[in-house]
DNA sequence: CTTGGAATGTCAACAAGGCTGACATATCCT
DNA sequence: AGGATATGTCAGCCTTGTTGACATTCCAAG
């Protein structure tokens, strides 16, 4: 199955070995690796703290929008209540995330950084995009194109739903 | 910190507003999502046994490098012996790999998938290779031809080394 | 031939961070 | 008044990572 891919592929003009099983492959490969280089600052900064990564993808989504809601959080997460709760709890006693009751709503809790949580945010992202940046700048701007594209295709449609939302919601 | 870029960015001909804030963080958060995706076929599948997405990584690279050692595996993975250990032993148990002692070298354990391993790593990775190819096919070559530039500059530099002496090593 | 070190396996303990299930509370809406 | 919704919480389980300690086996250098 899968099989047999790409032995003679170019039809009407446009080749389609990129489609062959070996450079998807390649592709998966990479992946993997660089998905462990895109966390490794990250998690070394919170692995000196008691933290992991959990919590930056909080603090992350938090800092992106701020005032979220529990709900609208564990559906960009995709995790259980529980689990984001525990979380949630642990930001909240070390005084980085503040949890305000809805004022149209009282049943919402919103969610905002204080300014430590601001800080440790700034520090993560920071390192984040300290990599990326590199990388945007070794590979040039059409393969950055080319790299999102990518990407976006390989969402999940609910994820992709997300992404848009988060792209627009601020600024 | 890191404020401010972005404003007025045309140096010499070359825009690079592509290098803004705001277009890094689009990329960590596609990452983020798109990284989502890619492992969700396989861990629905891994699931639904009692395994999880170490033994799919085991796997993957046991099948990429037929009798590759323990050692070999555990630079490869990033993990600890013991990590990896308790995976193989389950696998081993599974009747999904197997450990033969090196011929040369006696210490050394070679790994092997058994039919069995054979046919789950087929599964998993022609769930994952089908995603793949769909991304690919939506995105076209050149965006392809980015993708891989990019995520092999975010990679740090022993991963790099690691991903390319896999790439040379069989075929 | 002995011994040091390398490769491997294994035991124990621990933590993060997922999960499910059950239940409580407060609030909103009909 | 009662059902639905949003949230929190407790308890327990699993996977997968960690460290530390120790045993075994074996290669290779002295």
């Amino acid at each position: 199955m899968a099989e047999g891919f790409g032995r003679d592929l170019s039809s009407g003009g446009e080749s389609l070995l990129f489609l062959t099983d070996e450079q998807l492959r390649k592709g998966i490969e990479a992946m993997f690796f660089a998905y462990r280089g895109f966390t490794a600052d990250p998690d070394r900064i919170l692995g000196d703290k008691g933290d992991g990564r959990a919590h930056h993808r909080a603090v992350h989504f938090i800092h992106r929008s701020h005032g979220t809601t529990v709900n609208n959080l564990l559906s960009i997460l995709g995790v259980t209540k529980q689990s984001l709760n525990r979380v949630l709890r642990t930001l909240i006693e070390d005084g980085l995330v503040e949890s305000r009751v809805g004022t149209r709503d009282k049943r919402e809790r919103h969610l905002y950084l204080t300014e430590a949580g601001e800080a440790l945010e700034a520090e993560l992202s920071e390192a984040q995009r300290n990599r990326m940046r590199e990388a945007y700048k070794a590979a040039g701007p059409e393969a950055v194109q080319g790299f999102r594209q990518v990407l976006e295709a390989m969402m999940d449609r609910d994820m992709r739903r997300q992404y848009h939302a988060l792209k627009d919601e601020k600024s």
